[in-house]
DNA sequence: TTGTACGCGTTATCAT
DNA sequence: ATGATAACGCGTACAA
């Protein structure tokens, strides 16, 4: 008989002479229960195939050293490394953190643990996380928008793991997307206040620079004004940041430059809108009588500011969801639909109505 | 001289017969440049000692094959996995989703990219969280509270790996921390509103199971108030979910219950402030005249409501920074402070005031 | 049911 | 400066 050959690692010692206790190994574990590591990563891994006895003796075991399986180890053994990642462009923006909120809880529930990374909206800055996340493993990429550096979906797609784009639906995309039409949506929004009269529109959007979701909602908005011959004045088209301080700039420029004014401004979230709102009330205008204002995204404060705020909601735990689901879908080897639609669903309440009359026939 | 041993991998064929081409590895980067694998590894590792051209040979081949060195490998061969581990709440709440914000791109800098874990106030998650990115060799650690299940502090200390607990921050506490005083905030609060000549105090906080941070705040508002022999009536003290819907409620609830009703209610979020705020109005009372309304966290809303809210502000970016910088200096085998103190900031604006005569002397 | 032994992809040591 | 090779910790055929 062969004598066993077995890798012993001696424990080093710290400089003060003592034994550094090392984190400990299979092997470890299977000494002290007197069997192999087989057996010990069968216990963990397929315990039906362990005797009753061995299992418990093995977790004991285990559970005594606090011993955890070394996910490099394991990943470098079976393939798998029960990782995903998710790249967005901030959490400091609700929608996008409660997205990342969802996926989490969803691939939790499988074991899966999410890597996260945030661009700032700055396409390099994702394809180097993008880069990090592929060479530690990822298992599954969900990314948000499409507009990315070039070569960064191929370089996805050439590790042949799913992935899925959020927050954006795009039908004639060639990536699987789940979010939703941000084109349809702001067309909507804007035949709403078209049917309601309105002819002069203001739009304060975030930066549409490397944004797709954000040029979409663009388009959608012109689109809907040139049906009926309608056209946006540069002046009248703000584009910053996505909070309040913005919303109240932009209302404020749009009401001090040249007439005519608009008679609804079209905002791309609700905390512009609110800014807007305050900054109309400030300046004496009444909402909505002598201004529309639109936000997108039903935020919880969206219903409680006086007046409550006319805007579109969309479920994006939901769009977390349903990406996750995606993702897990595939990589249980099934073939779910490639894009996913989640409504955006208006929400008319009180800061929209027909433009009073002298608005009707404005000055040009 | 004895043939080189050389593991070669036959390429799988799938189903149809095609050649499924593989994930390449640093042998075929090795192969395509025509040198060995330790010189792919250094070109990546230690550039300066691989001779400028085939310096130049390896990265054109790397770049053209699109090779990554595979994390898992290189944790296994060289012990560091270049990840950090963070476990919160939620991603719901913004102060936490900023923290981890301003986490993710300190460690970016520094090439370690986050794990995310919420926990949803649930112990027994979070425990699973951190087991999980254990196993997962994660070099750090942060996580929001004191307050975990028995053994987890244990767990991770016979790692051996820096942790540090954020949100918080207690003298006495056994943990590493990067917070601020949550126990002094609210006193500090509390006696700014006991100076206004207050004597009836309403109490709207989160749930305090599991959350040291909250336990800590009623704690402060209790001793400030013992300080002037005065206590807090059980029907004064709402516990729930953090949101404007709760602040409502529990106002209401507070003044539709027996008098004397509060002159001052201190509330442990901005949102429940709001809320607070928002039925106060609708209940026909006017702030701070009838009643004196206070939130906590700043968020950008508080400046703009009517009447602007008085609230603390705290940095949480900042604390995330911190959080991650001690650890980044653990990492590096330096010895930070242990406890880190970030000041949060009474910012007095509007909803508070003396209470109106008729309650200075509040029947009882 | 359990054990043996190899391989996963990389890095570090040592030799050249 | 470069190459050969032995770890790293685990999972899993295959053998017993």
């Amino acid at each position: 008989m062969r004598p066993e050959k077995m890798r012993i690692r001696v424990d080093r010692l710290s400089p003060d002479g003592e034994k550094a206790p090392r984190v400990p190994r299979a092997q470890d574990v299977a000494a002290a229960a007197g069997i192999s590591t087989a057996t010990v990563s069968r216990t963990f891994n397929s315990p039906e195939k362990v005797a009753p006895a061995v299992r418990k003796r093995v977790l004991a075991a285990a559970a005594s050293l606090g011993w955890l399986p070394h996910a490099a180890g394991a990943a470098l053994a079976n393939g798998r490394t029960a990782i995903v990642g998710v790249v967005i462009p901030t959490l400091g923006q609700e929608v996008f953190a409660v997205q990342v909120e969802a996926m989490q809880a969803a691939f939790a529930e499988r074991g899966i643990t999410l890597l996260i990374g945030c661009s700032n909206y700055n396409p390099a800055a994702a394809q180097a996380q993008v880069r990090a996340m592929l060479a530690r493993g990822v298992e599954a990429l969900a990314i948000v928008g499409e507009t990315q550096e070039p070569g960064l979906f191929e370089m996805i797609q050439a590790r042949r793991i799913p992935y899925v784009v959020t927050y954006g639906y795009q039908p004639d995309s060639p990536h699987p997307c789940v979010g939703f039409d941000n084109h349809e949506a702001f067309r909507t929004i804007t035949r709403h206040l078209l049917a309601l009269g309105h002819q002069t529109f203001g739009l304060i959007l975030q930066p549409k620079a490397n944004n797709d979701r954000v040029a979409a909602r663009l388009d959608g908005v012109r689109q809907a004004l040139a049906e009926q011959g309608l056209g946006l004045r540069p002046q009248h088209l703000c584009e910053g940041h996505w909070e309040i301080g913005f919303g109240r700039k932009s209302l404020r420029a749009m009401f001090e430059g040249p007439r005519p004014h608009p008679t609804a401004v079209i905002c791309g979230t609700d905390l512009l809108a609110i800014g807007a709102l305050l900054e109309a009330r400030a300046m004496g205008l009444t909402v909505p009588r002598d201004l529309s204002i639109t936000g997108f995204d039903d935020i919880a404060f969206a219903a409680e500011i006086d007046p409550p705020l006319t805007t579109m909601r969309v479920d994006n735990a939901e769009i977390g969801r349903l990406a996750a689901q995606h993702l897990l879908a595939l990589l249980d080897g099934n073939v779910p639909a490639s894009k996913v639609a989640v409504t955006a669903q208006f929400v008319e309440r009180a800061t929209t109505a027909a433009p009073s009359s002298n608005h009707l026939s404005p000055r040009l």
